[in-house]
DNA sequence: TGCCGTATTACGGTATCCCATAATACCGTT
DNA sequence: AACGGTATTATGGGATACCGTAATACGGCA
């Protein structure tokens, strides 16, 4: 089993990714930072130029993203920055709280000391995003912590699906998090939640995780029904 | 709000689908009846002449299914098929417990009596796929079920999430359903599923959908240690 | 038999090319 | 000035041809 030659330290770096890849990721990150609005047409020959890459890759790039639901291609017109479809939105949500609430009771079983530490900690980053970060920052931080959890819980197929959905309401992200009061309220509601991992008590970890998601879902909600209000007039 | 102009039935056909979405639905279709092996290199210039398409097609095509988890590029060799993951396995049949038994319980909430009349239709179908036709049959009929199911339950996100999922385990599904009795077994399931939506128990459905996926789980489970003892000898 | 060098294959990526069509600008007529 | 039709442009869908490079197959030589 055991190499002449440790793995560590010697290997070839192979990781080069494609630039494909990497396009990817600059136009994932480039809508879900709001660097497009929703909408917008994503003219490929523009792209090209603004990447710096040929049009076969920026082609490549956008049917990935289209396959995560990032960029809708409109029939006879071409790829544009998929539009946030509200009527799904409450529908994410829901999947959101039982998966994180799973995530919150696999992870009270398994976490040690060092998790529940290292849980701490990300939830203190994400009251100092909170504090003195923009909802961008804040959004960063809880991924990060949510990333954790569901690490820690052993669950990484959920946490893939979560980033997806995660993905499709972004934006109704970004806005609840710069509702007032949204920072004293969050930070309970996380530490309830770590608070019952650290207490080894799944149950009450996938209430608390549940009841957080359900939270922010109203909260979403109210926001969507205001907004199509103002449009229908008042 | 009225246009003078009703909607229906007098718009323009612009449904001609582009040749890349053809393309991937075909070879969508063809990976999950197993026309390909797993881990099996997809030459782009053979699916070329296989398909009767440019490269340009087959390569976005290739990269919207890598998308979806179905092909794989391999670091210094390009598209496979993707072989399955069965670390994760178990992962996929957790979560879509937690998805179908919600379904259900919404389903047993808003279905009506056509609806539970749809349901035994579908439930039907499946014993006669079991009965009479290939595993695929089978597998056919009971995607047209769940699809019911979620459809009658309102969940149209959850069920593009499930059948992404299956997706991954396609091959395990078609396994666990050539096993022996499995039909009886089934059958028995997907009717106290049914019974319950019928009663309007919403609490009995999630429960009987819950159950009856974990059974599945396990049984998948352990066909996969007894292929992982065959490989590393009796 | 074992090894080495070469030929082949195939991908990632680029650059063009063509065609159909949607949107827009333009222009002449009434 | 308003309308109707036409020319232009922008853009996507799609197809090729080509290059450099990495993996692999192969064939000959020791």
């Amino acid at each position: 089993m055991d190499l002449p030659l440790e793995d560590t330290g010697l290997r070839v770096d192979r990781s080069t990714k494609t630039l494909r890849e990497r396009t990817v990721e600059r136009l994932r990150d480039a809508i879900l930072n709001f660097q497009f609005k929703a909408g917008e047409r994503l003219v490929e020959r523009t792209l090209c130029d603004r990447l710096g890459v040929s049009r076969t890759v920026v082609r490549e790039a956008l049917r990935h993203l289209e396959a995560e639901g990032l960029v809708e291609i409109l029939p006879q017109q071409g790829p544009a920055v998929a539009r946030p479809d509200t009527s799904q939105a409450a529908q994410v949500y829901e999947i959101r709280a039982l998966l994180e609430a799973e995530a919150a009771r696999a992870a009270a079983a398994n976490a040690d000391e060092a998790d529940v530490a290292r849980l701490v900690d990300a939830n203190r980053a994400i009251q100092a995003a909170f504090a003195e970060g923009t909802s961008r920052d804040v959004l960063k931080a809880t991924t990060e912590f949510y990333e954790l959890l569901f690490t820690i819980a052993g669950k990484s197929v959920a946490w893939q699906l979560v980033q997806g959905l995660n993905a499709r309401i972004n934006y109704l992200r970004a806005m609840t998090i710069s509702r007032p009061n949204r920072s004293a309220d969050a930070g309970a509601e996380m530490v309830r939640i770590i608070e019952a991992i650290a207490r080894r008590d799944g149950k009450a970890a996938a209430k608390a995780s549940f009841e957080h998601v359900e939270t922010v879902k109203r909260l979403a909600v109210s926001m969507l029904e205001d907004v199509s209000l103002l449009r229908t007039g008042p």
